[in-house]
DNA sequence: TTCTTTGCAAATCGTTTGCAGCATG
DNA sequence: CATGCTGCAAACGATTTGCAAAGAA
């Protein structure tokens, strides 16, 4: 796992700009199990730095997937998500809340074969939709009261 | 899997209306394996039904997907695909081309375990990028002529 | 006849782009 | 000092929505 001082070496060795906003974007993402959207770090973001302006954090999130360092990945209903967490592993979606749950390492698929049906495989994906822990309370919470009720 | 007649049916059951524009939208749905767009759909259709509307289309295909006998998914690059293929399988995706195709069922994962991490686990989506065979052999042309050009 | 669906146009949402001024290297 | 970055506003593309007319039950 990286630090946001080894993200601002990269920055560097790219010939990209070390800038305030930038060291920021990349300190939220990495300190941040959660993975959130760009809009979530922007909001996180404004009150610390008010102008922040949304482009920029695109722009710095963007870099960052380019340059490898972190994933982009769609959370099946349009929703765009960012997570600095590299190693081979599926995500666990909510499908009542949207929170999504990196799933335990040990669940992580065996090794990624580099070739299928004739296909050079760079990278995967792996999506498990389903209802988290506290959503399965709440739906039985309320199934009581509906019978109850 | 499915045959028109059996969606037909399935409208009937879910009190939906028969009407020539879903016929011919879960026709070619099903008849295609290449993991189209909305609007690939729209577009092939338009040829043999002029007026069919974008809308209309995308009205079908999440009925479908609602009704459980479709897949939708994200290439991860922001495009919409739908699958009336729904055993479990990773889709491979070509970075370069756009290209989709499914993965050879035994590659398919063994058990989808219904509980992991708390979650209960509804679904599975496996996305595989890569490069294609075709791209591999362009890339390759490409690579052959810079070299020597 | 009743109620759903269609098709159009407009609205919407998230993301990207063009450009002028500013900060970094 | 040169170039890349920021932030604004406008552009954009994909999907959804409101509504009147058309079609299925």
């Amino acid at each position: 796992m990286h630090t946001a001082e080894d993200l601002v070496a990269l920055l560097r060795a790219r010939g990209k700009k070390v800038t305030s906003q930038r060291v920021l974007i990349y300190r939220a993402l990495l300190g941040d199990r959660s993975h959130p959207t760009a809009e979530q770090i922007h909001s996180r973001l404004k009150e610390q730095l008010p102008g922040l302006s949304l482009t920029t954090v695109y722009s710095a999130l963007n870099d960052l997937v380019q340059a490898g360092e972190a994933r982009r990945f769609d959370a099946g209903d349009g929703s765009v998500h960012f997570d600095p967490e590299m190693r081979p592993h599926a995500e666990l979606v909510c499908v009542k809340c949207g929170r999504i749950d990196d799933a335990p390492f040990d669940r992580a698929p065996r090794r990624t074969p580099s070739q299928v049906a004739g296909y050079k495989v760079l990278r995967r994906t792996e999506l498990l939709h389903g209802v988290c822990p506290a959503c399965q309370t709440t739906a039985e919470t309320q199934a009581v009261s509906v019978s109850a009720g």
